[in-house]
DNA sequence: AAATATAGTTAGGTATATCAAACTAAAATT
DNA sequence: AATTTTAGTTTGATATACCTAACTATATTT
């Protein structure tokens, strides 16, 4: 029987395993670490502008700038004119864009199923619960 | 109340965040993933020789001398000469190595007593009984 | 002893990630 | 209308992360 650490490094450990596996065997292969975090910036801000996304990213106008150009050329995101201000031009993410914003939350989806393969119901619904309280602390 | 998939999902994105926190306030901030990658790798060969690691990280030898000159430059590594074989090198952590080496895990460590700082002791033998269970499907 | 294989380095190339500073164009303020 | 601010780009710099190909030095095989 593992310590509650010891199941804590595994699951953790695996699941960050499991991402990397995942990245490389779709056509998301080339995407580096930060350009996928940019894509999951850009996706839970909803069209940012270059700015508002700079401000979340902590780093300068220049290498969000030149992020952008990247991940435009590779074919993640359009910049899209604003009509209000025409300086400025929203961020969308194109459907392959979408498709690596979700990476995550669909590896994320498909551990836990992998997690729970062995529990019977009812031990699922302790675990839902015992989790509920337990993550009260993090969030 | 949250779902397993939604729970998971918490949990692994709370762990991802709170990683990226603690290289920042350590003096581990400007390690790259990727040597930090190598490093975890160098602590979990003990002391390999460039020829195994370069196949362990799956890149070529040219890449992993490269990385290797860094790391060294950078305090994280010693090459200490082989006595048997003239031409290899052994790699060694240093303390500073050693430290990264351990992030990881640390906060896993960290990440654990938070997660259960709110449930009882039975609440807490009850979720190490079920996520024994649970990983026997993962490892 | 000569030929071949292995360990690791170096050189030259491409791509990313970051910065500061100088720039352009448009908007807001005075 | 003139000035200043803001949004975003470009330029030039440094560092990382890869690669292939050519290299040196040492071991191993023949």
């Amino acid at each position: 029987m593992y310590s509650i650490e010891e199941l804590i490094n595994i699951i953790l450990s695996k699941s960050e395993h499991i991402e990397e596996l995942a990245k490389q065997t779709t056509d998301l292969k080339n995407l580096t670490t930060k350009q996928l975090n940019c894509i999951e910036m850009i996706h839970s801000m909803e069209n940012p502008t270059l700015s508002e996304l700079t401000e979340k990213l902590k780093i300068t106008k220049a290498s969000t700038s030149v992020m952008l150009d990247r991940l435009e050329e590779h074919g993640f995101i359009q910049k899209v004119k604003s009509d209000n201000d025409r300086r400025s031009a929203h961020v969308h993410l194109t459907d392959k864009g979408n498709k690596a914003a979700h990476l995550h939350t669909d590896v994320h989806k498909q551990f836990a199923s992998l997690l729970t393969k062995e529990l019977t119901n009812s031990e699922k619904d302790i675990l839902i619960v015992l989790l509920n309280k337990a993550i009260m602390s993090i969030e």
